[in-house]
DNA sequence: CTGAAAGCGCTTACAG
DNA sequence: CTGAAAGCGCTTACAG
């Protein structure tokens, strides 16, 4: 009988019929278990669960879409970055979820600055019919995606966004701190001029990572001066031009803390072009702790964070939302952690 | 009349029936002109098609999939790499010629070495309904994977596979030719001793990259010494250990010729360690151009691969191949070209 | 707690 | 060259 149920699911794709078939019960009845819905009594859930791991019965996915409201499609909407460490992990993230959760994972890389971002993601949302989107930041601070989403009626969950939205799926990490944590390492190795790189204005970290950065100066007491910050947009090129600036000054910085590792490493770059060395002359600090990281020479000291963890939480809270679960939206952020390298020394 | 059909379109979505109305036809002659069959009088196919546009009909992929033959989707199987720049051109290539050609792509990466191999690309595919697949190297040497995708009857397109298979959908570059020609720059730039690392046996570019370096040496009367030829596996890490043992030789190489940027940065990591000056003291060239290559210091001399087109047209022929189109293998390969930096200097 | 019927929007197989 | 009918495998809405 096994045998015969395993033929016939490797030929044509076994079915709800047959499942009842071999339940003895009717198709709506094993439709209410394979969605878990109520009112079955336990010892017919039971059977028709195990008809259907008899059968390996796996529900027609084409079928459940024409027939009912859902399409099981999460859809990514992301900034195709030059460097993909950041998005791969998101990838990654997003992955797994859609997978454990029987969804369908489509993605939508999109090149910024864009006029054309709003219909981008329309026509992505209404022709792949989709039932919710996941935002990694920047896309989840834009706010007419958001009013399109929202118009449209799909959820969206969104990863380290800038702004909250009340009562809506986002998953952030502490920044703030992990910037305050690395700063203050900084400071404890002996530094007092140290050069900060903004990131990209539209990204939610770089405040944070920000803020983190004048906290600890604050609470060591060293004076804040506005000539030690520069601004950068999260790329290498960015990186080195600010890092440039920071080399004009007379009373050069000895540590510069780059917002995140593609900067760091244009800052290492310069400090090459210069011939100063890194860490005697200069200690550079990064986030993220993506492969250039460690790659780089000196390799760098970074704070990791865990993106792909947030992606997949991201991603599982809105399944949750999806099938009109109860969720309840994490109250802690996710922890990022400094990991020490070779390119920062004691004064 | 045009915003009827356009509110229409907004609310609930337009479907064949509709269009065959605004057309006066049968809905199977408006699904003749969809999928482009033949037998459809000029004028109707006119009249039917301007519906289609007037309407902004698209067909329901869900339906199609439930009464067709086909899903209308395409996997792609990789190994998920730590260093994503690859894959990451693959993707997007990939998902190019899917969204050209009205297919859905879906994504398995997967973990190698891997004992379940074969068993996760069987689940993959059945479960997700796929009509065919893109393998990138090194997926698609692997003959177990060849030979389960022909039981099931799901076509595959290669992506630089390493064997041909006879009448298979593969794109390659011209790997050899291309790395002749960066080891005959590199030679006449004075060197004599040139180490070279080389990649995952795995990978088809693997043989074709050394043997370029072996026909160039060969060609400018320089003998080929094995002990300045270390195996790597296209890892960071495994560059680093190729180049120790190459810094341990007595005559020492004052060039080195890694098999992928990733070893390139282990090798200028280790010149790091060692105070060798690059390129003043070693010559590093890598293959690929990946965002590593140029935020290095210095800059790698490297390989530019067209890997998205290549991606893109792999996907587009099999798309092809999936409506029962004619398809032309392309003859020629792929064109690599040399991108000169500062990694390298004349001795 | 369970089920019979209708229907989702297409394609297939067939008829003319 | 064109079309009427059946059916894909589910869910919805309703009945009991």
């Amino acid at each position: 009988m096994v045998d015969q149920a395993k033929k016939k699911a490797s030929k044509s794709a076994v079915t709800i019929v047959d499942v009842a078939a071999l339940a003895g019960v009717s198709i709506k009845t094993v439709s209410r278990v394979v969605n878990s819905e109520p009112n079955v009594r336990q010892s017919t859930r039971t059977r028709v669960s195990q008809a259907i791991s008899e059968l390996n019965y796996r529900p027609n996915t084409a079928a459940r879409v024409l027939s009912g409201k859902r399409f099981y499609v999460i859809g990514l909407v992301y900034e195709n970055p030059n460097e993909f460490s950041y998005m791969k992990d998101v990838l990654n993230g997003a992955l797994k979820a859609c997978e454990a959760g029987g969804y369908t994972l489509l993605l939508l890389p999109l090149t910024l600055p864009n006029k054309e971002l709003v219909s981008e993601v329309q026509i992505f949302a209404t022709q792949s019919r989709l039932d919710g989107v996941i935002l990694p930041a920047p896309m989840g601070d834009y706010s007419e995606i958001n009013a399109l989403l929202d118009e449209l009626e799909i959820p969206f969950a969104r990863i380290a966004p800038k702004t909250d939205i009340a009562d809506n799926i986002s998953v952030v990490c502490n920044d703030e701190e992990a910037s305050y944590s690395v700063t203050k390492f900084v400071i404890e190795q002996g530094h007092t001029r140290i050069g900060f790189i903004k990131g990209d204005p539209e990204h939610g970290a770089t405040d944070k990572r920000f803020n983190g950065y004048k906290s600890a100066l604050k609470d060591f007491k060293l004076k804040y001066d506005s000539k030690l910050v520069c601004d950068g947009q999260f790329s290498f090129e960015s990186g080195k031009s600010a890092t440039r600036k920071l080399f004009k000054l007379t009373d050069r910085p000895t540590a510069i803390i780059a917002s995140n590792d593609d900067m760091a490493a244009g800052t290492i770059y310069e400090a090459h072009e210069r011939g100063l060395n890194v860490p005697n002359d200069l200690s550079v600090i990064g986030f993220d702790d993506t492969p250039i990281a460690s790659q780089i020479w000196p390799p760098l000291t970074t704070v990791r964070q865990p993106i792909m963890e947030m992606a997949e939480s991201a991603t599982t809270l809105l399944i949750r939302k999806l099938r009109g679960e109860n969720i309840e939206l994490p109250d802690e952020p996710f922890k990022c952690s400094v990991v020490t390298r070779a390119s920062t020394m004691h004064r």
